[in-house]
RNA sequence: GGGUUGGUAGCUCAAUGGUAGAGCAGCGCCCUUUUAAGGCGUUGGUUGUGGGUUCGAGUCCCACCCGACCCA
């Protein structure tokens, strides 16, 4: 029942066109001009002085109307406010204007403050005037909108209509303001890379394809800006980050969406353990300033808490081989196939599994990822996980590398970053699994000038909002989330 | 891709295989401090789409469309 054509109308629609006719008619705007107010609903509702004056606007959310005198709610983002209006202060015309009202329309008002005597702060209004005329009733006053493929189609509507729904949105960019503020203070750069690149580099994803015509050449969405950003440290920047959009042509699910957003900083002469310290007072600064404490809860549909995250510092940081071994011990003292044995014994579906480290790999998921709750950087994770690090110097089977878990989940990989470009080369060529195609030429040859050592951190923004918010699908903290088109709309 | 599950009025939800209903919204009337205002009356449906079974399908079966959850 979506963007259905005019020609399509019901009654409910039919009967407000009628009565925005029924204004033109009277000469009276149905679709306002300018009206210049004294604030948002919200800051009319913080202002408010008995007496005072104030002009106001706002979508009419409620109405009760009590014969010759009417009460009106105007809403907006930032709150709710209540109007009253008086047949014989309106005069004849105005009370014969307000009879075309709906709930739904934007108006505007000028009056005074006045308190009822049920003790509701209130606007009597002295001036009425449409602001723009709605042609479809709202959702539901008590129950909101409910339907999640319509909250989701039509968000304008769920944030109408749920105010759980803009609380999420209003944190959202509350923690991206945060995020920049963090990086500005400590002298990092926030920077541009393309999003349309020759060579889709930095991760392994399939990326969208895409045409220029005047230049005759594919081109690919970015799956990732990190060999952007690095070239950007040859260059000689030191500090820069970027927070924007990446894209992956896969699957969308609870916690995938093809379009998502991405920080990647990079810090020269740092390491991987530096950035983690980086990411542990970024997380923390943006949880208190948007959550007001360390201490996140998470609740279900009845408001319980469900489940409490500590993000006291310092977070934990320990090997990933300590990991493992403390979750299954005796793990590594087994020969491969012992460890296989022992999978299939804890119940772990390892039959796509082909090579050991993805055996102990299933383990780390199931065991160990999923069961940490409060942040934890399982560092110095195996080599064949991570093509883009430097590995250790003390152990050639493991990386100079962090992977940020929290709540089971991983919310950010950092890397001492790799700028051999002999050694990096051999690592893409690896990755490529011989795809000439797929290696950044560019890039090596940028590296080749020398890159400084740097460290290296990522973290996706909407699983961050999940985790700060309490989301359970990436769904309720992306705007406009990707759905498939419905037949008919 | 596989499994489970859902789609009924503008919205929120009902309806053993047997006349598709309620609340809100809407429309009409009453009401000058209400706030999920109230009172009386009333309109509104190709039950996601297309087939099938049946005397009879919102309900059972098949296919498809669009979601949700779980798994890969």
């Amino acid at each position: 029942m979506l963007c259905r054509p005019m020609s399509e109308v019901n009654n409910l629609t039919a009967v407000r066109l009628e009565k925005r006719t029924a204004l033109l008619g009277r000469g009276v705007p149905a679709y306002g001009a300018a009206f210049p107010v004294t604030g948002d609903v919200g800051e009319v509702r913080a202002g408010f002085v008995e007496g005072g004056k104030v002009t106001m606007a706002g979508r009419v959310t409620a109405r009760r109307d009590m014969g010759k005198s009417h009460f009106l709610d105007l809403s907006d983002h930032s709150g709710r406010m209540q109007v009253y209006l008086q047949d014989k202060a309106l005069g004849e015309e105005v009370v014969a204007v307000y009879g075309l009202l709906d709930i739904g329309d934007f108006v505007g008002v000028e009056g005074e403050c006045f308190t009822t005597k049920t003790g509701e702060p209130s606007i009597k209004a002295e001036k009425f005037v449409f602001l723009g005329k709605s042609l479809h009733p709202l959702p539901e006053k008590w129950h909101g909108l409910q339907d999640v493929e319509a909250r989701h189609r039509q968000r304008y509507l769920d944030l109408i209509a749920n105010e759980h729904a803009r609380n999420i949105f209003r944190q959202r960019f509350a923690i991206i303001r945060e995020i920049r503020a963090f990086f500005e203070e400590r002298g990092f750069l926030e920077v541009e890379t393309p999003m349309m690149q020759a060579v889709a580099g930095g991760a392994a994803a399939t990326p969208f394809e895409t045409h220029h015509n005047a230049l005759g050449m594919d081109l690919f969405l970015r799956i990732a800006p990190e060999l952007y950003l690095k070239r950007l440290l040859v260059g000689g920047f030191t500090k820069v980050f970027e927070l924007n959009r990446n894209f992956r042509n896969e699957g969308v699910s609870r916690r995938h969406n093809p379009e998502f957003t991405m920080l990647e900083a990079y810090w020269a002469y740092a390491d991987f353990d530096m950035m983690a310290t980086l990411v542990e007072e970024l997380v923390c600064r943006v949880a208190q300033k948007v959550c007001g404490g360390l201490k996140i809860e998470h609740n279900d549909q009845e408001g319980m808490v469900r489940r409490t995250i500590d993000l006291s510092r310092p977070w934990r940081r320990a090997k990933y081989r300590d990991l493992v071994e403390e979750a299954e011990p005796g793990w590594f003292a087994r020969d491969v196939s012992g460890r296989r044995n022992r999978a299939l014994e804890l119940g772990l579906d390892i039959s796509h599994c082909v090579e050991d480290y993805e055996v102990t790999q299933h383990v780390f998921e199931k065991l160990v990822e999923e069961k940490t709750i409060d942040p934890c950087f399982v560092i110095h994770c195996p080599k064949e996980l991570v093509p883009l690090a430097k590995t250790n110097p003390e152990d050639p089977s493991s990386l100079d590398v962090f992977e940020l878990i929290i709540n089971g989940q991983e919310i950010a990989p950092g890397y001492s970053e790799l700028n051999d470009p002999v050694v990096q080369r051999e690592r893409l060529v690896e990755q490529s699994g011989g795809e000439q195609h797929k290696i950044d030429e560019e890039f090596l040859h940028a590296l080749e000038y020398g890159m400084p050592p740097a460290g290296g951190m990522g973290m996706g923004i909407d699983r961050l909002v999940m985790l700060l918010t309490g989301a359970e699908s990436i769904r309720e903290v992306i705007l406009f989330p990707h759905l498939k088109p419905r037949a008919e709309a």
